[in-house]
DNA sequence: GCCAACGTTGGC
DNA sequence: GCCAACGTTGGC
């Protein structure tokens, strides 16, 4: 059982979207980042924590937790030529980009990116490194441990 | 809107 | 395989 950080602008998924979704569960579509991905095909298993991330917005930070629902599977959008997703150079005999499902548990309380930033236990985050940009990323054992503590869970 | 940092592309 | 140019991310 592995951790991640999932980053997702909540004006395209947020978590209450997630959350109002069918199961709760929503497809990871729109990743186009081969380490991104090769986290979802390769590392992924179901049942893996998420820590549901909110990106490009007012108040970045965690904002809820998930978690795995799939195994990876091609990325549908890349098929779709209307969407902004769509990748010429992929087709359904060769896909390139996967997704994994993901299911939203429950909201928290906005753990923001300056939150973060001060707490030294969590330093390592690679979020928090400078000039990280991936949208998925693993968590260690710590450093949840040390993210539902300060959300005072379990 | 700015811009630092990083990823991707494509000519050579 | 190098690397310059370009595109993207994402916080501010």
């Amino acid at each position: 059982m592995q951790y991640w950080l999932m980053k997702s602008e909540p004006a395209e998924v947020s978590i209450d979207h997630a959350l109002a979704a069918k199961d709760s569960t929503v497809a990871w579509t729109g990743v186009r980042n081969y380490q991104a991905r090769n986290f979802m095909r390769d590392q992924m298993r179901i049942g893996d924590g998420v820590l549901f991330y909110h990106s490009s917005c007012a108040e970045p930070g965690i904002a809820g937790l998930a978690e795995v629902a799939s195994t990876a599977y091609p990325d549908p959008t890349q098929f779709e030529r209307d969407s902004h997703y769509f990748d010429p150079k992929a087709s359904p005999e060769n896909p390139r980009w996967m997704l994994v499902d993901v299911r939203a548990r429950r909201k928290t309380r906005l753990l923001s990116l300056t939150e973060l930033r001060a707490d030294p236990a969590l330093a390592s985050l690679q979020i928090l490194q400078r000039g990280s940009r991936l949208s998925i990323t693993p968590v260690t054992p710590d450093e949840w441990q040390g993210i539902m503590q300060k959300l005072e869970l379990k």
